[in-house]
DNA sequence: CTGAAAGCGCTTACAG
DNA sequence: CTGAAAGCGCTTACAG
């Protein structure tokens, strides 16, 4: 039925062994290697990759591992990853865990079963604590979330500055009562507020923050809540571009108008933050090249696997727009 | 090193075949079967997928590609695709084409090397012309835009009826002189625009419409293009969500106030056009329900590959928002 | 229910 | 440069 390398090596009048050459990168004399080219073309021959996987020990595929593509920041990601691993003739394994322990496990197993020759991962909390790359038998790059040091090598934004860049704008504005919604599952969110905290108390001042699960409707609730109070901030800061969505839904709900009563600024350059109402202050990360470098240093890992562990900090751009200009 | 079956044999005491029966479904006995999963415990066995992939024949694998994942549409059909496929427990392998036939004939190339089991694709109009799911060697799903009949099985949105859906309401609300700039590399478009045409002489009416590449940036600036014209429609329709947000930015930076100097509407109810200025009047996709019911047509023509191409045709929803409001 | 053996389709030492 | 042969790690008839 289907035709195998032996039939092409049949029509070309040659072993085995010199079609897989021709094929690859072999020594093999232009004359024969003629005669497999046009044995392939004859036959339609399209080589099978489980075969060549198996035989070869390398898989030529890598995973990654987000928390939902649906998220624009890992969408991004992803394209940029997958862009660079084609280049390179590798395979991609997208894979979704919902910021959920139990799926992310299930992935990694997956990931050994597949032989991956790498993994670019996104973890929660609990599993980036426990994360042993060494065991694993892949080597993982770590994007947007950091493990303890030394672990793993990892991209990630310089959520500190950032998080300064953010408060020090809003204090110019004369916002002096800053607060923030952030995420729980992650270090990106426990680390963007101690950013912002870090910068308020530069100024002697301190700062509000709620933890909340990294999803719209999570924020568009814990945001209807806060609103509901007496005592709300003149500005608040999302960790994400999903809590923002939700946080804005919910000042919109709670009809609040922003900037007038409201100041509301966040993470992540996403489409909607440069449409809606007087545009949404945001940090814009470099996500295309978060991707591009995750995988990048990926490949270097693989070229050099006893290198020591390396953090790759990139920085965010702070847009100004209409929502925090008192 | 790796611990391969034959270790786990060995260490339970029984034959490779057996401990193969043990992790599948094959007939073992209870005792024979505790054996085997201890010996796996202890050995920390984890199957190569790939020597089971060449020897079993399936690959359990599928291929989705699109032409950018970056498309909200497409990463939310790509959510579902992927929810569906882990849940019988294939893999998906992402592509993204960029509207490019090249790049279309060299993914379908690699899913043929793959052996994939099947893919859900959405073709440029190019491609979809040419395609033969026969000779291909595995089913093909189309989604988002169809094949000429009889050829495809595939998901795909009742564009005529979202077209009349739209041009009913924009007539309703007093507009006379409608336009609309429409994709030009994908049946989606041209169908588009016969459906808002169909629509339009229903009531003794013509439409004006533009064919452009489907990207923010081709919008905003045919967009632009048009609004310096003497002679710009009422109200203007964009044939998918990337075309309007193009659009969108096209007139604001025409200076263009929506809904008093234009009306604006179209297809994808993205994030943003809930929150953009009044929010924009658009067609909604099932854009979940797309991906879920193309990987089960997909199973499906596994299950009887003899039965007819058969074409699952989608209603949308319209979302009426202020864009639209005379 | 169980095991010995063949074989999936390749690549890669090993000889020449 | 070329070929014969081994073997990657599994599953699956084939016997019993």
């Amino acid at each position: 039925m289907t035709v195998r390398i032996k039939d092409v090596a049949l029509a070309a009048g040659v072993s085995v062994a010199t079609v897989s050459r021709a094929l690859g990168d072999g020594p093999v004399s232009d004359e024969l290697r003629k005669k497999v080219e046009a044995a392939v073309a004859a036959t339609g021959y399209l080589p099978n990759l489980s075969a060549r996987r198996l035989r070869s020990q390398h898989s030529h595929t890598i995973g990654l591992i987000v928390s939902d593509i649906r998220n624009p920041f890992f969408t991004a990601v992803s394209r940029a990853v997958e862009d660079a691993a084609y280049a390179v003739g590798m395979r991609v394994i997208l894979c979704n865990t919902d910021e959920n322990p139990q799926k992310e496990a299930m992935y990694l197993r997956l990931m050994q079963e597949e032989r991956v020759t790498g993994v670019i991962f996104a973890p929660t909390r609990a599993t980036a604590q426990k994360l042993d790359p060494q065991q694993l038998g892949f080597p993982v790059v770590l994007i947007d979330r950091a493990a303890p040091p030394g672990h793993a090598d990892a991209v990630v934004l310089d959520n500190a500055e950032a998080a300064s860049l953010l408060v020090e704008h809003l204090l110019a504005q004369g916002y002096q009562r800053i607060g923030g919604l952030f995420g729980n599952t992650s270090t990106t969110g426990a680390e963007r507020y101690a950013g912002v905290l870090a910068a308020m108390q530069r100024h002697g001042l301190q700062a509000e923050a709620r933890f909340i699960a990294p999803t719209p409707e999570a924020a568009e609730q814990a945001m209807r809540a806060w609103l509901a109070e007496p005592a709300v901030p003149q500005a608040l800061i999302a960790s994400n571009g999903l809590v923002l969505l939700g946080m804005l839904r919910g000042a919109r709900a709670a009809g609040i108008a922003i900037p007038q009563q409201l100041a509301l600024a966040g993470f992540d350059n996403d489409n909607w933050t440069e449409l809606a109402g007087p545009g949404l202050t945001v940090i814009e990360q470099p996500v295309y090249d978060i991707g591009r470098t995750a995988m990048k240093m990926l490949l270097e890992r693989l070229e050099d696997p006893a290198r020591s562990a390396r953090k790759v900090v990139l920085s965010g751009r702070l847009v100004v727009r209409g929502s925090t200009s008192a």
